[in-house]
DNA sequence: CGGACTTTTCGAACGTGTTCCGAAAGTAAC
DNA sequence: GTTACTTTCGGAACACGTTCGAAAAGTCCG
């Protein structure tokens, strides 16, 4: 594509025929047309035409590249308006955020590597400052403030990681397979509850228990001055 | 190990070299001498003396053999004595379940896969049947037990799973990797707290998390009749 | 022009989990 | 004893992410 005609650069070496750009570009066209499960490393030098080898010295690994793209796909959304009430303005950010992250499940093989969050660029750190923010006003200290993002990230992200590997599998959740056949004298509540654990799984909990766990961190941090 | 030498079985078919419970014999002793990272199907194989793929008629994948291991050592966990007021019987068993699974990293491996509590034995879901009837001790519906054990259990795994991938790499946390030069015009809050980040994330903030998780569910439930 | 240096490219190879298919080793019936 | 059937075993092979080392293709300097 790149035409290599002059030398565009005033530096030495070889001079490039992949760009990161390109590859980045590339990746997100393989994800978007045949699914995320087909990025495979050969396939996408396969697809900009070059060796697959290659793409190492453009990138770290195949999560560096995907860190790449999920950047990018973060940087596209906007950045929410919030109520101003700062309790309902942290359950609005963490939805937000959870809804992102639902959104691609291929997200999920990040965001719980390393550094995760120092691996974003500002423009995806909105999240986390409009809650922190929200968590100051509310009254909290700085340290309180971190506490609560990060437990808010502990069950935002295992949600996610559950109900992405629950999608990938058809009978789901995290329910025990045969509630049905317990033994009832070691394991009374659980057999009594039986099959209703499937009817209760089958539908989202993830805000109702956000909910509880923001009223219960914001309890902490100070009496509600309001 | 075992002769070989009559037919010990009424059935049919070339006699098994080969049995489940070796299998998971020789896992378990791969994992505690070597490490688990080290627990590759062809060396544990190597180290029964069989072919590698031979696991594969005894075994339906390496994810089916680390639930089978796991549950093993679930199986060693002794019923800890839990508190007698509903809300701490709570926050002690759902401890006792961050522990559990803290102590193994390669947990974290299946901890999130399909239907994960389906694949547990009995003699590992006292944790889930001790949450579910203090939740309903306390006065909670069956219903709202469940929703008490699922928003726990998506809290402690998502704490899990970034404890473990924050281990592996020696700069941890999800803490942005340079707060110091944010730009402070647009992520103020974030800029503010520079690395004092570090220092709160250095500390284990699990149980605090827990603790206002858990009231938090218990306030939606009941006012708390006490 | 010709060598030194620098950067990029890529084929070969490794170790991983997993699938396929044929060979091995028993029992059961005739 | 021979044939059928059934189960276990394991070598070959595949796709995967990744590493290594050598070749390629430039610039720079003498």
């Amino acid at each position: 594509m790149a035409s290599p005609t002059a030398s565009p650069h005033g530096r030495t070496g070889r001079p490039p025929l992949t760009s990161r750009a390109q590859i980045v570009a590339a990746a997100r066209e393989i994800i978007e047309r045949d699914g995320w499960e087909r990025l495979t490393v050969r396939r996408l030098a396969a697809e900009i035409g070059v060796g697959a080898t290659t793409l190492y010295h453009h990138v770290r690994s195949k999560e560096d590249l995907l860190v790449l793209v999920l950047n990018h796909y973060l940087g596209t959304i906007e950045r929410p308006r919030l109520p101003s009430d700062p309790r309902d303005r942290i359950i609005a950010a963490a939805v937000a955020m959870h809804d992102a992250a639902a959104a691609w499940p291929w997200a999920v093989e990040i965001v719980t590597t390393d550094g995760f969050l120092g691996l974003l660029d500002e423009s995806a750190l909105w999240m986390v400052e409009d809650i922190v923010a929200a968590a100051e006003d509310y009254g909290c200290t700085p340290a309180q403030a971190i506490v609560v993002f990060r437990s808010i990230w502990y069950y935002t992200a295992g949600e996610i990681l559950v109900r992405a590997n629950t999608a990938r599998s058809r009978a789901g959740d995290l329910r025990p397979a045969s509630l049905s056949r317990l033994d009832a004298s070691r394991l009374p509540r659980l057999a009594a509850i039986g099959d209703h654990w499937a009817t209760v799984s089958q539908g989202d909990t993830y805000p109702q228990g956000l909910r509880a766990l923001v009223d219960g961190l914001l309890a902490q941090a100070g009496p509600a001055v309001s």
